[in-house]
This record gives structure tokens, C-alpha cells and sequence, in this order.
DNA sequence: AACACTGATTGTATTTTGAAAGCAGTTGCA
DNA sequence: TGCAACTGCTTTCAAAATACAATCAGTGTT
């Protein structure tokens, strides 16, 4: 254990944790990707190294965001699982997104999740939070319905859609 | 401007703005320690360094975050004043600072104020944010009353002087 | 004149970060 | 039975960030 800590203040030691780059964006891609698999977090939007992102699950572990087990399917894949330590980010995710969006030069398709998240409020995050403790913690009585996640993966791809047929006319107009 | 980003997302950007160690500790010691002046800032529990703290404010001036001005009273004295961008920070402090009160070794002299925040919740939120934008922006129609910063540093006192109080009787029970 | 204080800057050592390449084992397919 | 693709991760090495101490020129105080 390293309990060598610059202050016991909460907002510190929270950024002792993730008061860097890549942390919490891992646990985003967890979150909102659906992410289990080192490969799978290796393709992120922002395009991770390998070295960091096996530094930073590991630090992760070690302070008890994330459990590893191994693939019943193939022995040399890992399975990372969130603990309620990171599904608890969620509101935080929630507020990060919406002031992103606020206040930064953010692109309709990858705000989308937050205006939905921001817009669905509390409620929504618990859903959310619910589903995730459903299938990182194996928890039961996953609520019934679409996702929430689905439904802001279908959203994203909406837009996405919609800007390419728009990018096809704008082709066809020049 | 530097707009060369690693992608679009809004958690990605914001962490691109506070995603280190030192940024979000100066905005908190300016939200909840009232500090304006480089030396007062010199001065946090964490022991920040003084190019890094020039360093930082710099990036959150360019940023838009802070804003600078000269002190009337001594010529060599800036003032630094919260933008909204910042004090729009409040809700994220918050939850940061209950996160990390509910999973990390704090301690309960420097997380009274977390847990009078929590308590609080957007209510007590907003009525702060209020009282720093008539601090910081010059707006009118401040709150009335004791201002939330003192409430929180009176609990923060209130700790200590009871932790003293606690050495005491056991020092002399040794 | 002496001295502490102002917001920084400078110089240097140490630590952290990060891209590219590589690795040993596993799996699926021909 | 090859063999390419995939698995989580490690190595290498340069660059960037950070820490730490000393310093600075102007200002206010005594």
C-alpha cells in the first residue's frame, strides 16, 4: 500500500486517483463503451499506448476500481470488471460531460451521451448505475427495457448517420 | 489558441483542462479558501511550487478560467478572480469531494466541509456559486446571512479545535 | 538604510509519460 | 500441420512534466 499522500483532503486524494489523462477515461470506455478487454480499451477514441493503459489498469486495481478475472473462453484474455468504487463515478461523469459541453469545443456526435445523461438527470444516472452493478458485480433484477446504454449508443449512431447523409449531399451539391 | 485536441468528447476535453494534480486543487483553495493573491495560493496544504503554480495560472487564464487584475492597494499584487466556467465547477467539487470521502482515506478535519456540502446538496450548490459570482464577478444581490464559505470554515475550525482539545486530555493522560 | 513581501523566473535533478516495437503463448482456419 | 491473427502485456528510449532551491527587480514598512 502507498499511503504517502499529499493531504487527506477529499478533492486531492480523488485527484491522486484519477487526476490524470487516461484514468477516467478508461473507466469511461468501461462505462459507456461497454468495454471489458485490454484490446478492446486499447481502441479508444483518444488512442491509448499499451504501455500506459496496462500501467493504469493496473494502478486501478491496486486501488480497487476494477477486478480482473480470467476469460472462460480463451486463456490468455482477461475480463475487467468495475466495482461500485467506479460505477459511483457515474454522476461525476454526468456533471464532467455537461460541463464539457458547456463550456468546451466539443462535436455534436460525441456530446450526444452527455445531453442525454444530462438531461435524463439523477434518475436516469441510477437506472445506469443499476445496470452496471448488474453486469460488472452480478448483481440481480437488472431493470428491464433497452439499456440506458444502448439507448445512448443509438443516439450517437443517429447522429453519426444523419451527419454522413449530410455530408453525401453536401458531396453531391459541389 | 491550441486546438489541437485528442478528440471531441467533452469528458476528454475537460480532463484535458483539469486532468492533472495541481489544476483543480487551485481552483478548490480559490472556491473554498477564498484565495486570490499568488502567495496565498503558494500556501496549500499540498505544498504546491511556484513555477508550477505560475505555470497553471497561466493556463487557466488562457483557458478562460480565471481571470487577472491589479490590486489597487500594492502595485506588485494580483488578483485573480473565478470566471463562471469556474464556478461552475461547484457541483463537481462536490461530488468529488463525496466520492472521495466515501472511498479514500480522508480525513475528517479536511472532509467536514465535503460532508456539509453533501448535506447541503444543489441547494446549498447554488447559494454558494451565487455568493461567488458577487465575489468574483461583481454581481449584485448577494446572498444574505453568514456565507456558506464561512459556515464551511467554521466546521473546519470547530474540528480542530475539538481534535486539540482531544490531544490535550490525552497527552495529559499519558 | 534595512528588511520583508510581491509575483514570478531560472537552473538543475528527478520522475513520469508515451510511441513504437517486440514477445510468448493461444486460437481459428486451411 | 502449418500459419496468420490475436491475446495481454513488456521493453526501450526519448521527451515532457515536475520538484526543489535559489534568485530577481520592484514595492511597501520601519
Amino acid at each position: 500500500m502507498t499511503d504517502d499522500h499529499r493531504s487527506a483532503c477529499p478533492i486531492n486524494l480523488s485527484l491522486e486517483v484519477f487526476g490524470d489523462k487516461w484514468s477516467l477515461l478508461i473507466i469511461r470506455d468501461m462505462i459507456f463503451g461497454g468495454k471489458r478487454h485490454f484490446r478492446e480499451l486499447l481502441r479508444s477514441q483518444e488512442g491509448i499506448s499499451s504501455n500506459i493503459l496496462a500501467d493504469r489498469l493496473k494502478t486501478l486495481l491496486e486501488i480497487g476500481m476494477l477486478t480482473k478475472r480470467d476469460d472462460p473462453s480463451h486463456k490468455q484474455k482477461a475480463i475487467y470488471s468495475l466495482t461500485e468504487m467506479a460505477i459511483a463515478l457515474v454522476p461525476i461523469m454526468a456533471h464532467l460531460g455537461a460541463w464539457g459541453r458547456r463550456y468546451l469545443p466539443v462535436s455534436e456526435e460525441l456530446s450526444i451521451r452527455a445531453q442525454l445523461m444530462e438531461e435524463g438527470g439523477p434518475a436516469l444516472w441510477e437506472r445506469f448505475m443499476d445496470e452496471l452493478r448488474a453486469e460488472h458485480l452480478g448483481e440481480t433484477g437488472a431493470p428491464s427495457g433497452p439499456s440506458v446504454r444502448q439507448t445512448l449508443q443509438a443516439a450517437y449512431e443517429e447522429v453519426m448517420n444523419r451527419k454522413a447523409k449530410e455530408r453525401e449531399l453536401a458531396g453531391a451539391g459541389s
